[in-house]
DNA sequence: CTTGACCCTGGAGTATACTCCTGGGTCTAG
DNA sequence: CTAGACCCAGGAGTATACTCCAGGGTCAAG
């Protein structure tokens, strides 16, 4: 068992924003000391982890909170999850396409713009990233 | 040369959002009718177009009104826009492993949980995601 | 028994990217 | 010449995800 502190350093967030993944029900601390200490173990730390690696790949925190409830309910059926999780899947595969497609163009870009002290008009980004057909409708 | 409205159909996008732009400096309309109407070309719509992929490719809107602004700059040396899009390409790299981890993670996870009606505690997307080893340095 | 590091709550402030509202002018079809 | 659709500026409001602050309590070391 450990302080808020200690698992602000451990995960590299800050207490603020454990005590705000608290108050938006993503983090319950473990335990509290007599004086009112948030205690948290290793599996506060896990959920952390969890939350940040979600965050990074594209779920925001609302998104996250659904995922851990469906966890923490026995009766859910794998069903809610697995349709979660293909309905984010097709967001992400979608996301990795777009995020290739600005790849290649930066990839055109740099190798075609070699030359250092050609002026930008002769660039090709814009023209690379209009180039890219990549749908808009994501949001 | 169509007016406000005809290019927010044209570009998904609403007439409010065009205003914040011009407002923030990424599109100009192309002319004012005696009226005071906003007046588009072609031109405006691929900006717009431009503007909406490399959001989507994860630029912020000063990223890109910075790529504007160079684009508009001829004396600007090829090389700060390389250096610009060498940065990001690293950035998007980094985010598709990422998602690529996370998109595997839930393709596990699918897989596994094919029998609707198993309990979540079952359901491994938490223990997948904890394993997914994405580094959490992101933004 | 005090000092400094740490913790608490509640609330305000920040950045990004819109989105909506008010109160008014313009334009086109019937 | 009027109704309805469209445009304007300026400013307030929203959502997300923090971040900071004030005012005060707690705890371990010396």
């Amino acid at each position: 068992m450990f302080t808020i502190g200690k698992l602000a350093s451990l995960t590299s967030v800050s207490n603020d924003t454990l005590r705000y993944y608290e108050q938006e029900g993503l983090v319950e601390p473990a335990g509290k000391s007599p004086a009112g200490y948030r205690l948290y173990d290793k599996d506060s730390a896990r959920r952390i982890h969890f939350i940040k690696h979600a965050q990074n790949c594209g779920f925001t925190l609302a998104e996250i909170r659904d995922l851990l409830v469906l966890r923490g309910r026995d009766k859910a059926c794998c069903g809610d999850v697995r349709t979660r999780a293909i309905e984010k899947k097709l967001q992400i595969e979608h996301k990795i396409r777009a995020m290739k497609a600005m790849s290649k163009a930066l990839d055109q870009l740099i190798a075609e713009c070699a030359n250092e002290t050609q002026p930008v008009k002769e660039c090709t980004i814009i023209a690379a990233l209009e180039r890219a057909n990549v749908s808009m409708e994501m949001r």
